[in-house]
DNA sequence: ATTATTACCATACAAATGTATGGTATTTAG
DNA sequence: CTAAATACCATACATTTGTATGGTAATAAT
């Protein structure tokens, strides 16, 4: 089981999320036959028990638009598991970074804010924990002393956010790490966003 | 145009949330009608129009589960905060709503759950703080070690919970706060919820 | 050479779906 | 009192939807 897809399968396996992480519902067999020029339903249909039959998608039988993703965990989607379907994703997650995130393969983000979710503990002083999910908004200009998440040589990173004259600071709460200071002009750096919000779901937290 | 919905407009706005929201498809006519027990589609089909009509929500015609939520373009959604707890020294908790915040939509808020705004700092090590907004569910039985809210003495307070044989205990995670030790039968005792989840907005909001 | 897989097509069909129309009873507003 | 809105019901209908079955052609595997 969970063999490789083919190209085709690919395609419309991106179709799929695209549809369902964008748009919001999953779309009917004639839809996706119409998207891809099919004149008939039963091409669509027959790729898609390929394409659960190798794992990547649940059906609800008898249920109108009843595909779900099983390598979906709602909002968060670690990349590695789409492989080359997920190329084109501008952002990726770096588990080497000290305070990684996850960022959501979502091709169209909600219009203003995203959510990510945190992991590691340098931003503890500032009343963010690993495991909680800090809501971004990308059109905001940073200032001072505001908690941004930016990406440096591809890795993402929260941090509180300092601009002084030729470069910028972004420093942990947490003491242990050091401060990135990044020149202005530096290629590969860019700003994602800044917190806005943070929330933690209680469900099936312990102490501490 | 967006006029108040009527009562059973009202539960069937929230049966649509409810599943937008959780199972992450929209319901049909059907479905939606089997839920609330009518034997017939049609029914729904006309509060449909009636909740489109007032603004709530929108129809793709002709699209199978092609309702949407014209509210869901908003990444946050204003709720009531009814109250303030204090996580040290008790408050009062108030009637009528004291305030009203932005709740971003991924925070699910259960049936009747309903917001508080923190004060003190008795859960810290809980990962609480003074202003943040704690979400109460005021139906769930609680378990050891969860966080609730409860009411003593006309007061309303934040701790974590232990039953032992006759009495409750209600301990801060900061240990400057005694455990508050309540016998079973004390008259003016009552959980008034769990903590399912914490936002905080990053607003206005400084270091430490 | 034969078999299996893939990628389409066509047709058929029961069930589900959205929509329309008409009806009844109750409540609310003018 | 009357009219409008609300909250249901029943029936009807064209489409849509998921599913099933059978077929063709090309490619890949044995």
């Amino acid at each position: 089981m969970s063999r490789e897809l083919t190209e085709i399968q690919k395609k419309i396996l991106e179709h799929l999320i695209d549809q369902i992480k964008g748009k919001g519902i999953p779309p009917t067999l004639a839809e996706v036959a119409r998207h891809f020029g099919y004149k008939n339903r039963a091409t669509v249909q027959q790729h898609f028990s390929a394409i659960e039959k190798k794992g990547y998608i649940r059906k609800n039988p008898k249920l109108s638009r009843g595909i779900e993703l099983t390598l979906e965990d709602k909002f968060f989607v670690p990349r590695p598991v789409l492989g080359e379907v997920a190329a084109g994703n501008p952002l990726t997650i770096y588990p080497d970074a000290i305070d990684t995130i996850d960022l959501p393969t979502i091709a169209r983000m909600p219009k203003d804010s995203f959510l990510l979710r945190v992991k590691g503990d340098s931003l503890k002083d500032a009343y963010i924990f690993s495991g909680d999910i800090v809501i971004i908004n990308p059109n905001l200009e940073p200032r001072n002393g505001q908690i941004v998440v930016a990406i440096l040589d591809d890795a993402a990173v929260v941090k509180r956010f300092y601009k002084k004259r030729n470069q910028i600071e972004l420093i942990s709460e947490n003491p242990e790490y050091e401060p990135m200071i990044i020149d202005k002009k530096y290629p590969s750096f860019k700003i994602v966003g800044i917190v806005v919000g943070v929330y933690r779901s209680m469900e099936k937290r312990k102490a501490g």
